[in-house]
DNA sequence: CCGGAAATACCACCTTGGTGGTACCTCTTC
DNA sequence: GAAGAGGTACCACCAAGGTGGTATTTCCGG
């Protein structure tokens, strides 16, 4: 198999998943209009994507998120399973923090929100097909915050923690044992086992590894 | 101690922290223009800083990385342990992934390059003083692959593992104990150590603790 | 066909972790 | 000044985790 379509010579090959036919349209109407583009398949669903994916081995796949039955994110998955090497951008309307997060670890190569202006949309596309990852200007600031923390508000409370139990966690999170927790807190071992003993009750978990796990997806540090 | 220092009447006040004298004056001068904001304090170090920011309060706090002796990571986790609760603008040269993640993670509350125009840095001072979170658009990509995975080249490589030791790693990395982890896969207990003891050495890794904590942080799931 | 990697199992041994209880000291609050 | 919360300390006990070894099976690549 050549490699040689994402050159300039021919256009890069692109594939649409999107279960409206109407945005489908529209989009490919606009990629058109660039002659360094061009759509060489559509999908409306996950299963036709992954498919048609493999069959036309396209450089670049627009991928909805919002589909019925398998989502975006899931169809992602799917094809990254399927071993299909294009660069995925997905292309949705929601700017929600937790699928643009999702979507990236998933291993999304852009994310781009359908509110953009059609030239622009060109614009991204091409850099996509060059490899640029390509992101939504307006995205920048949440991607940002997502870094910071994944506090997602559930599972157990921190509030109920004394000042104490909350430096013992930030230790243990930091894969440290009962030990050397003591030593950097100049207090004994018998001391930081009752700390953990306590928070362990407050927390309602079972062992410092569920404490660890916790602490490091709440972002605590 | 009221709290109308953000408002429309009065002025933001700001803590420039730089080891740069020259690079102070300028911003400072620079800021005089703006009738918004209003610098109340300057320091060339971290301690000096700490120190200012403790007895000023400022609104806001500009914040170099790059300082001898103590860098502006290190000064922004004093500045949070300390109580400092201002709002935190890193300001610096550098656009390398691992300085913006860190002091991201670190708690700032913008990243802003000093190699943007300076009513760009007006603009985004008076957003930081509204609280929102700034950052520089140059940015936006390394933040999205950051977010991807936080192979920052250090730290231990999955590559290397068997498929068995990599199941065990998601099942500790949920908190499950050794024994759990035999039921799940049907093992025996002993066997399951047998991998751990295994992945310990692969990953250079010292307890289950540390695994749990590497496997989440790398989003393995 | 042989050698090595992977997975499984068993064992003895030691370290680390977590539980239950008691106790003392300092604050703050009533 | 009594009561409670928080931090510290010590103890004994049992559970869980990790180490070092040996051994068997299967499967894959030279």
């Amino acid at each position: 198999m050549n490699d040689m379509s994402s050159e300039q010579g021919s256009p890069a090959s692109i594939l649409l998943i999107d279960d409206h036919p109407l945005l489908r349209k529209g989009v490919k109407q606009l990629i058109e209009l660039d002659t360094d583009l061009k759509v060489v398949a559509e999908a409306s669903n996950a299963n036709e994507g992954v498919a048609a994916a493999l069959e036309h081995e396209p450089d670049l796949i627009l991928l909805d998120l919002n589909m019925p039955e398998i989502n975006g994110i899931e169809t992602l998955k799917m094809l990254r399973e399927e071993g299909v090497d294009s660069r995925v951008v997905v292309f949705t309307v929601s700017d929600n923090e937790e699928d643009v997060v999702a979507a990236l670890k998933a291993g999304a190569d852009g994310y781009l929100l359908k509110d953009m202006e059609p030239e622009e949309l060109l614009n991204n596309l091409n850099q996509a097909a060059l490899g640029k990852m390509v992101i939504s200007d307006r995205l920048t600031t949440l991607l940002a915050q997502a870094l910071q923390s994944k506090r997602t508000a559930k599972g157990p409370d921190i509030s109920s923690l004394t000042p104490r139990e909350r430096q013992i966690i930030k230790l243990i999170a930091a894969g440290l044992p009962n030990k050397l927790i003591a030593r950097k807190l100049s207090i004994t071992e018998g001391t930081v086992k009752v700390h953990v003993k306590h928070l362990l009750k407050k927390l309602n978990l079972r062992s410092r590894v569920e404490v660890a796990v916790w602490a490091v997806q709440e972002g605590i540090k």
